[in-house]
DNA sequence: GCCAACGTTGGC
DNA sequence: GCCAACGTTGGC
């Protein structure tokens, strides 16, 4: 099992957003990154991931799950772009927010502060564990 | 809203 | 294949 990392403005698909989908998921489209696709191209069926709010919230807001694994991105014709989609596991009982990443000298190696602007990142599982454990959440399974 | 960082594009 | 120009992202 691979961890992962989904930055998102929540104005434009927001933590809300992706719970109402509900177990259905959605497409994560509009990935114009290799980098950010080549992390969806190693994704595989129940990896989960941190959905992170940027811009505004600024913090891991929830838990998703890779319910389909990398295929065209809808949004375009070009064959370079593919995404995964995912669908809402749980709420972070607390968030965590980029500034409580940045203090933790445990997280210090993360994408989310090494790689600040790559949209889709890999996450350590010591990281996962990290980032549950502050956002209240048991870091098993 | 500003601006720094960084990825992409395109001329040579 | 280099590198300057340009566009976008994202924290502040």
């Amino acid at each position: 099992m691979n961890y992962w990392l989904f930055k998102s403005e929540p104005f434009k698909w927001s933590w809300d957003d992706q719970k109402r989908r509900g177990d259905a998921g959605e497409e994560w489209d509009g990935i114009r990154n290799y980098q950010a696709r080549n992390n969806m191209r190693a994704m595989k069926l129940g990896d989960k991931g941190f959905f992170y709010h940027s811009n505004e919230g600024l913090a891991v807001v929830g838990i998703v799950e890779v319910c389909k694994e990398i295929h065209p991105d809808s949004t375009t014709d070009d064959p370079r772009w593919e995404c995964v989609d995912i669908r809402a596991v749980k709420d972070m009982p607390k968030p965590v927010s980029l500034k409580d990443v940045k203090a933790n000298p445990k997280l210090a190696g993360m994408s989310l502060v090494t790689s600040m602007r790559l949209s889709v990142q890999p996450v350590t599982e010591a990281e996962w564990r990290e980032v549950c454990r502050m956002g209240g959440l048991d870091p098993a399974p």
